[in-house]
DNA sequence: ACCTGAACACCGTTCAAGT
DNA sequence: ACCTGAACACCGTTCAAGT
């Protein structure tokens, strides 16, 4: 029985029924153990999520090559679009990544690699340190949101629809209005147009930083 | 016993404790009652907690004149800010914003005022719309990820700075070059920093727009 | 030396019994 | 009609007892 089972298994377990819902004989149960002998390979469900958690981030792999022969403004939306889809694949475990900030193997090898990326495209240390967050927490963000617990699962967001169109208009003249707006842009779109406006901004604090 | 009391009460323990902490059992000691009461008026902890997150909301109170003598950019970065510093009065209770998008009263005033001031300054419904979630999603998501529950507290950072310095500068050049960057920044200084990118986007994609 | 059944002190939720 | 003590089926965690 070793850590990287076990890991692997809670994952698989979160992707399944969330992360509430995980409960520590559930996962015994799947590896065929009991509760206590998990004890032995961390101490407490908040230590296995924080291994999840950097598990999640050691499938994220930027294929290093092709990013390096982008421009500064398509490397950036690549990685985080690469970081996103990861989220994506994981919705019910994405608050793991949000909990604190990731200090394991893969966190680490992520930022070293975006900050080395900034760098050798002339960004400043105190502008790289500071992209480098500011996408990294659009990206955990976003993802938390849309695909959190609370799921806008597609017929979720019709309900939604017609509830702000239930609204009154005289009262709700905005939101009614912008009803359909609201609820029909598709996620990753939404996701693509925020992203989109930070690189945007970033074109313009690259410039006056140099 | 009104629903009132009982929200004001369960946010004050949250500020105190925590979302996971927060017991029912302590939530009726503190009203002199017992949890069975409680269900009489709400189905259960996720529906209460629904209920909190709205009476947040209900405290942000964006002053309307105010509002309307400012310039588009200007506006949105204090309804944002003013988002934002109500966020950071209840760290422990922002994952309850992230959980679902906001329906209660007090979210429908907010985005209502919102968006009739996007419309007010020119854009276009579709714009209006997506600059509203773009902006939302930012705040949020940075509030849950800077003061939720894995909180870097003063001392954290400088750990976490100690933790960069003491890596090795062959395997992480970028990481240990950018440490004090990555620490040092206050953090309401680096929620505007992300804050003026996505605005000076915006301005980009307005130009675009029209 | 390593593992684990069984127990501990909790939790959210329910309902029969009280007023 | 309204309220609630006490119970239910759980939970994360611990440790004495087994192999």
């Amino acid at each position: 029985m070793d850590v990287g089972r076990i890991i692997d298994t809670a994952l698989k377990l979160i992707d399944e029924v969330g992360i509430q819902a995980l409960t520590l004989r559930m996962l015994a149960d799947a590896l065929d153990s009991g509760t206590a002998t998990l004890y032995r390979h961390f101490n407490g469900k908040d230590e296995l999520l924080a291994l999840v958690a950097d598990r999640i981030l050691g499938e994220v792999g930027i294929p290093p090559e092709e990013l390096d022969s982008l421009s500064w403004r398509e490397a950036v939306a690549a990685a985080a679009e690469t970081f996103y889809d990861t989220l994506r694949r994981h919705p019910h475990a994405v608050p793991l990544l949000a909990a604190q900030v990731p200090v394991g193997p893969n966190g680490l090898r992520a930022r070293e690699r975006l900050i080395t990326l900034l760098l050798s495209h002339g960004f400043s240390v105190g502008l790289a340190a500071r992209t480098f967050t500011a996408i990294g927490h659009y990206v955990i963000g976003f993802a938390i949101q849309q695909h959190g617990p609370g799921t806008p699962r597609p017929e979720d967001q019709v309900q939604l629809r017609d509830y702000y169109h239930s609204l009154d208009p005289a009262t709700y003249p905005a939101t009614t209005a912008a009803a359909d707006e609201l609820t029909s842009v598709p996620l990753h779109e939404e996701f693509r147009f925020g992203l989109d406006l930070l690189v945007d901004g970033l074109e313009q604090a690259r410039r006056k930083d140099s």
